[in-house]
DNA sequence: CGGCAAGTTGAGCCAGGTCAACTCCGGTGG
DNA sequence: CCACCGGAGTTGACCTGGCTCAACTTGCCG
């Protein structure tokens, strides 16, 4: 961005260099022109996998629209999303072990970047910034996992589909947001899956929260929320009591201070 | 390591140091002096917590033994263990919106390191193989957490058990490990939190795995398995036939190859 | 306008949550 | 040494949230 003239061809029209909370953004003209010519960006369609041979020689790539999936299929034939990325997630599938651990599967149209494998790596030994948002994000995906897991271990069906709500709200890109206005960027059946329940449940569940005017559902993709704070006690599963309960109602633990 | 005798005592008596797998074995004599210089272990003690005034100080720390939990406590008081956090573990709590996530309570008696966030990053820009060495570590937590997730969606009770007791064999220390037994790490209840079921669920399927003669439980902390293809197959979710079904039961995707 | 996929609604059922009683253990104090 | 206690784990009986299966509606695309 020193050199904006340099700016490659392929990277002028991508969203990800524009969007300064992403890794393109914080490059130097010159990684970025490396990088570019040593990458290539591709669309991926609805449905459609990365295959394994794919993915051994492109390991990491950067998603630069659309929603794609991490998808565990059981034997027989239950399956679940796992994790979704989405814009501005660098996915990073060397180490062949956690290769195994699903399919990547687009959820929606999705437009990738495939990064060179030696130029990242140069870029990440040279550049302090870049590394520093790669490792944030890396360290988000893995909050993000570990509080998706919390969801699934506990939580009621109506309040996993709230936390979703949020999870979307948070994850959306800044831009054109509406506070009240939340985009649901994938399908009914794969929310389902992605929150361990039935799409049936789900609709049911879209229906109560309906019903009890806490949000209303425009169209399939979009929901407004009516009322905030209500929506918000049924995602941290206040159960029956809006208000008045202890916070911490000493759960058998002796919580004492760890010694520094 | 290339001055062993500048060895600092206290990493001398420390596992994390002899083992090559963690990373204080991968610095310097020099790198280990000024990070040892700067850090201070200690030890928390089965049921206390790390309060945040002491994470705001020491925001990343090692764990040399024990376990640690990452727990999410809803408004009307269920639990959730939503991580646990091994012997080699780097924990890394930088980043405010990180620490909301939960709170960190040890499960037993732990030995932490807390490392000088200072020398921590100066010896991650400066020793490339540390630096893999974390990273790795931190993409492990990522998708041992989504691997997590997809057994909390989809998996039946003892499917959720199955998976669990591998993993507890995945992690174990590589030392003294033999194939067939098992440690469990954490007490039954902190299991049951943590697979998002209740402890008399737990205490019936492993009844169920005992009487099917798939293990064995020696005490409460070993379990032996007897019968390990069982097992996986088990973990893995199939259901009632053993073998002969499909893999691959195509579930309604259109899977196609992704254009590179 | 037909055809198909996605989503919704309804009815019945069962895995696992819930509650209560009981056992087993290690620590403590008389 | 034994009686007592409290916390952890187990067992039993019951009940319910959400899964299942099937029929229906809606929306999209050629």
């Amino acid at each position: 961005m020193q050199m904006p003239d340099a700016t490659p061809e392929k990277c002028r029209h991508c969203s990800l260099f524009y969007d300064q909370a992403n890794f393109c953004a914080k490059l130097t003209g010159r990684e970025l022109v490396d990088l570019n010519a040593a990458s290539q960006s591709g669309m991926i369609r609805r449905g459609e996998m990365i295959w394994d041979e794919v993915l051994e020689r492109w390991p990491i790539f950067a998603i630069e629209s659309g929603v794609i999936s991490l998808q565990h299929l059981l034997k027989d034939g239950r399956k679940t999303i796992a994790a979704f990325f989405m814009r501005g997630d660098v996915i990073d599938m060397r180490n062949t072990s956690n290769r195994k651990l699903g399919h990547l599967i687009a959820l929606s149209d999705v437009g990738v970047c495939r990064l060179s494998e030696r130029i990242f790596d140069r870029i990440i030994d040279e550049n302090l910034d870049a590394r520093r948002l790669i490792w944030d994000n890396l360290r988000d995906q893995t909050f993000r996992a570990i509080d998706h897991s919390s969801d699934l271990a506990k939580k009621k069906a109506q309040e996993k589909l709230a936390s979703f709500i949020f999870e979307c709200s948070h994850r959306a890109p800044q831009a054109h947001k509406r506070e009240d206005l939340v985009d649901i960027p994938i399908r009914r059946r794969d929310l389902a899956e992605y929150l361990g329940m039935q799409p049936e449940t789900v609709s049911r569940c879209f229906k109560t929260l309906e019903e009890r005017r806490i949000i209303k559902v425009t169209d399939l993709s979009i929901i407004k929320i009516l009322d905030l704070p209500a929506l918000r006690r049924i995602a941290n599963g206040a159960r029956s009591e809006p208000g008045g309960v202890a916070l911490c109602p000493q759960t058998g633990y002796t919580i004492a201070t760890s010694r520094p």
